[in-house]
DNA sequence: CATTTGACATCTT
DNA sequence: TAAGATGCCAAAT
């Protein structure tokens, strides 16, 4: 029973990140098409914004579809902060900073198994 | 109440 | 692969 639609709808993006495993990630896109609102990538990094520190949302694990970090202006060196984050998961970047997101990107179905090749 | 800005994605060139 | 333009909803001013 939710009253308010921007408190549901939030709660909705923190659920689906939370079922993100950890070493895994999901793109804006993605969260928003598992949270019911796909199209509206925009309203997922929104409430990540609106994300309190006490939160435990695993927020890092959300990045833009280029597979690289977009905190941009609005977080002063969090793309450092989330990189060191993902990092210290076991994700590997690019020389761009960049991910693979062919080969970390977390799927509902799939629970884990990083790759084919990877164990 | 209206205008501007914002943790993005997608299409086109 | 990279750069420019557009659409979406919500929050801030």
């Amino acid at each position: 029973m939710v009253s308010r639609d921007s408190e549901g709808t939030h709660n909705r993006i923190f659920a689906v990140v939370r079922r993100i495993p950890r070493g895994r990630v999901l793109t804006y896109g993605d969260v928003a098409a598992l949270a019911g609102m796909p199209e509206h990538a925009r309203l997922v990094g929104y409430a990540l914004h609106a994300l309190p520190e006490h939160s435990s949302v695993p927020w890092h694990r959300v990045i833009n579809h280029k597979g690289g970090i977009s905190t941009g202006r609005a977080w002063p060196g969090g793309e450092l902060v989330q990189r060191a984050l993902l990092e210290a998961e076991g994700l590997e970047f690019d020389a761009n900073g960049r991910t693979s997101l062919k080969r970390y990107r977390w799927a509902p179905d799939r629970d884990d198994a990083p790759g084919p090749h990877s164990g």
